[in-house]
RNA sequence: GUCCCCGUAGUUCAACGGACAGAAUGCGAGCUUGCGGAGCUCGCGAUCGAGGUUCGAUUCCUCGCGGGGACGCCA
């Protein structure tokens, strides 16, 4: 990677001790990549920041380098530029990771089986489906995980439902109302789960999102696994018994009733991934409205005897609905949502993936179904798109088959080109640590901008560089494609 | 009452503690002989408030204000 090539050499070159950290600086006056590591050592070595990017600007541009053409200093930044040759030679390299040895287990979604999958489900679906992509592209061995509460106390409300819409019990408000429930009349509570869970694998399916694994609640109690967690936890003297209850600190295991809670299926379940599939890291991701369970949950992996970074929860903020201007209370037990088949059917898969995609998890969001169609039309995916459908169209209007690597760049746009095509590798990798998935939204729309430069400013068919120009792109089509396959986004040749 | 998240152009969103806070949309002004104008160029326009830490704060800390969410045997 060329960020990685540079620290080393600038690492070496300043005679630092410390970790260096280049960025992309905003403005492209201020280098290709830039670092602040003058100010990270003034107060070490005594001197003024100013002075010692100076310095280290000065020994960068005396030595000598493959890598570095130039290097300045500016109010205590040292900014650098990459020779051509270099970033020309890179070009040439195909994006490829090094497998990782690590087993990633990636679980979301995950919601019950009781009612349609509903708009506000996708946020946390395509951004797991993502991640896991992105995981994937970067060498980790990666499982997509549903976990589906096919057991359990849901289920018994949704079976109590369906008889108080047969008339055979009285509603209750903790009942499901929607109407879907109605065409449940006369099933066998089995069947309408059954049937629930098809539908929402269809929607997935719809929607893009995939998976791997299917996991249920159901075959976990029946191999009596919660069972065996307890008995572990009460083997290490963890639990105790008060109220009629067994609890773990001030959790609840086992009810007075002797019912299980969910708590403690779940914490079997997380014993299930860690020990009997031996994943090295789990990644949960979860709506908002279970934030109260992350200390739980945490303090619970640790009684199992898992460090607690094996395990990463990641919230995503909750999905208001705005109809009419106001909000309405999204809840599968009013009846009030809307699906994610409305959604695609409304708007298209590829609009809304992105338009949740582009957000990062931690903002909260409002959501107005027709604004949202109204808008689908202004949806950036459709510039990522059409900067995609140009690069085709570019690629079959000239006869070339065969493509040429350039010796050198002509123009200031094929250079920025270049650059940004090898800075995937880099985001992919932050991406990979820091699990902010909508940056490749951000990028892909930069890719797209800087093409369309390119474009304006350099004519490629008919060019006497004609094979050059159009390596680079080809080799932007490919990366571009490659990051709309992460998010999962068609790429079309067409539109 | 306690805890968590959020507050940025009119609107929807960005910004590892970093440089002059970026886009999109909207509004205004332009781009004819060029590979797709679903495009390109220019302009207008924002960090909720008050302290603090720091060479440097949208970002971290404290206190307000506003919005959302969660608060032992629901999941």
């Amino acid at each position: 990677m060329l960020r990685d090539e540079l620290k080393k050499e600038i690492s070496r070159v300043a005679g630092a001790d410390i970790e260096i950290k280049l960025v992309e600086p905003e403005r492209s006056e201020n280098g290709d990549y830039s670092t602040n590591l003058a100010f990270l050592l003034a107060k070490k070595k005594g001197k003024s920041p100013n002075d010692i990017a100076e310095e280290v600007a000065h020994k960068l541009r005396s030595a000598k380098s493959d890598l570095i053409d130039r290097a300045d200093s500016v109010g205590g930044f040292v900014n650098v530029w990459v020779k051509d040759e270099a970033l020309i030679k890179k070009l040439s390299k195909k994006l490829k990771f090094d497998k990782q040895n690590k087993k990633i287990n990636v679980e979301f979604v995950s919601a019950n089986p009781t009612g349609p999958l509903t708009m506000a489900n996708g946020r946390g679906g395509f951004y797991g489906d993502a991640l896991a992509n992105v995981l994937m592209k970067v060498g980790y061995d990666v499982t997509r995980e549903y976990y589906i509460n096919d057991a359990g106390n849901q289920i018994r409300l949704l079976g109590e439902s369906i008889e108080a819409a047969e008339g055979k019990m009285e509603e209750k408000k903790e009942h499901y109302k929607g109407d879907y429930i109605k065409k449940f009349i006369g099933k066998d509570i089995e069947d309408v789960v059954k049937i629930l869970r098809e539908e929402i694998e269809k929607s997935l399916e719809k929607a893009g999102i995939k998976f791997d694994i299917w996991f249920s609640e159901k075959e976990l109690r029946e191999k009596k696994e919660p069972e065996e967690v307890l008995k572990f936890l009460e083997g290490k003297k963890l639990v105790e018994k008060k109220e009629g209850a067994i609890w773990l600190g001030d959790a609840v295991l086992v009810k007075s009733d002797a019912e299980f809670t969910y708590f403690l299926v779940d914490l079997a379940y997380h014993f299930n991934k860690f020990f009997d599939r031996k994943f090295d890291l789990a990644i949960d991701v979860w709506g908002a409205d279970h934030h109260g369970y992350v200390e739980r949950m945490k303090k619970g992996i640790e009684a199992l005897g898992i460090d607690d970074k094996c395990l990463k929860i990641i919230m995503i903020q909750l999905v208001r609905l705005i109809r009419g201007g106001k909000e309405v209370r999204m809840s599968k037990r009013a009846g009030e949502f809307v699906t994610m088949d409305d959604l695609l059917e409304q708007v298209g898969v590829d609009v809304a993936r992105w338009f949740f995609l582009e957000r990062s998890p931690n903002t909260h969001m409002d959501f107005d179904l027709d604004l949202a169609r109204e808008r689908s039309e202004k949806n950036p995916v459709y510039y990522v798109q059409y900067a995609h459908t140009r690069m085709a169209s570019i690629l079959s209007k000239s006869g070339y088959l065969d493509t040429e690597c350039p010796s050198t760049f002509g123009h200031a746009s094929e250079r920025e080109l270049a650059l940004k095509i090898l800075r995937l590798p880099e985001l992919l990798e932050d991406i990979s640590k820091d699990y902010q998935v909508h940056r490749l939204t951000t990028y892909a729309y930069e890719l797209a901008q800087t093409f369309s430069a390119f474009y304006r400013d350099v004519k490629v068919v008919g060019s006497a560089r004609e094979a050059e120009l159009l390596y680079l792109v080809s080799k932007t089509k490919e990366t571009l494609a490659d990051v709309l396959k992460l998010l999962g986004i068609s790429q079309p040749e067409k539109m």
